[in-house]
DNA sequence: AGGCGCTTGTGAAGACGTGCACAAATCGCG
DNA sequence: CGCGATTTGTGCACGTCTTCACAAGCGCCT
């Protein structure tokens, strides 16, 4: 299928050491540690400590640390970490350090946002190509990409290397679109429609679903609701708010 | 603020029974059952077993089954379980009998396709404002809703009811908006910019971010060609792809 | 040079989530 | 009426993730 190689070292000391096998929980958080460093870095700060990004990145400092530690980690005790040398580091490991082109299948409502989100190229991911099989869409040109029809993704993948793609088509084309994408040697898929793909092994597929959040969300504010209305009485009660309210764990509140 | 209050009994057996403190795990699995089983309703099923939805959710089936028993499920030995009622159960429980208001601040690119994304109103939420900061996008009339600028929201957020905020804004304009959206008497936000966000305790705050779903592919990809490239020799070798590859837990390939 | 304060890295314990495997329960049929 | 096929609900063991607490290491100041 597609052939990758990391093109040399990743800019400063040792190249990719191994591939230590990290867990997922910490993959799953990196990005969020790069973010953090990224804005860091340009407010002018040369270290930091895992306090300091443990609070910019929104978690714990000792997981921090331990995730960190995970990728023999770089630090210096009593100092902090160098910003810029643990920036290399994360880009290494997530594999960032090639730009990956993407296939942006549906240019609907969704795609179309997707497709000029500028949020991917700055983390550096390209937009390859837009593929839609409405025949009305294709031609259409957006953000300086022309949306071609999906019966052309096998040139377009070898074309422009296609290493990603994400499906922003209705629900009932979802499958069709990755078997297809699957057929051209994809093997990591980003997928916004409300449905379960099944996919052969070794292929990656990540899951968004913009009302499933809200469901949880709701969820939440139910039981907040709840908490507050049945204790004081049964009937419709103006209960002043108690102070202490529910706390979830998806995100702490944050004192400083 | 707002008083919640469960309209009578769910249509058929007991009321909701109490709020049994469900997993978070549980919690974020249940939409997924709740669209699987609409899947199914529609095609003609009134009951279905374990396995049969736990395939159509893409989960195991014993995970399927504690997760149901959790909420003091309603199968029948046997039998399975009976579409309908659980369809009820479920959305007793997340809360969706009644429909909840939303907010949507930040009508840019992303804010744009949320706005006109029908996935919200067909699951029980209801957009009920636009609001944005910058001048020129007040009064644009989106999917039937005009923009509003963000200084009204204390009247918009009685007027409307408003339970929950969506923040599509740059990631600089974030933590100010969610700050009002507090203000307002919000306590769950779902947040599309890429920051971390600081609120008080009670405020439930969940986190999309579009490229950081990219990065962790990113991440199983570079593995994934690692894995195909080291094993081989350290040059340039076009090595046959063996026949097992690599796995993740992030969907699993359904065999049938 | 030596001590002191600060920060990392990590062992260990606990919490949480997952999956197996089986007993209990229900239906249909002879 | 009883039996077997089927499926739920769950106890238990296992693996993963999180959190605490502290020793080891580093730089700075005296």
């Amino acid at each position: 299928m597609s052939q990758h190689r990391h093109p040399g070292a990743p800019g400063r000391a040792g190249a990719v050491p191994a591939l230590p096998d990290l867990p997922e929980a910490t993959v799953a958080r990196l990005p969020e540690y790069l973010r953090a460093l990224h804005n860091l870095a340009e407010t002018g700060h040369e270290t930091v400590s895992s306090e300091g990004l443990a609070s910019a990145a929104g978690v714990n400092s000792a997981k921090l640390r331990k995730d960190l530690s995970h990728l023999g980690s770089y630090g210096t005790r009593g100092v902090g970490y160098d910003i810029a040398l643990l920036v290399d580091q994360i880009e290494s490991v997530l594999g960032l350090t090639q730009c990956r082109s993407v296939a942006l299948v549906g240019v609907g409502n969704l795609g179309h946002a997707l497709a000029g989100y500028d949020g991917f190229a700055s983390r550096g991911f390209r937009i390859a190509a837009l593929l839609d099989a409405d025949p009305s869409r294709v031609g259409e040109e957006i953000n300086g990409l022309v949306v071609r029809h999906i019966d052309e993704l096998p040139r377009v993948a070898v074309e422009e290397a296609i290493a990603i793609g994400v499906i922003a088509t209705p629900a009932p084309a979802a499958q069709a679109v990755a078997d297809q994408l699957v057929a051209v040697g994809v093997t990591s898929i980003l997928n916004f429609a409300p449905c379960v793909l099944s996919v052969p092994e070794g292929v990656d597929v990540r899951k968004v679903d913009l009302a499933i959040e809200l469901q949880i969300l709701s969820f939440h504010e139910h039981r907040k609701a709840s908490l507050t209305a049945l204790p004081a009485a049964g009937g419709s009660a103006l209960t002043a708010l108690p102070g202490g309210l529910a706390v979830t764990d998806t995100q702490e509140a944050i004192g400083t």
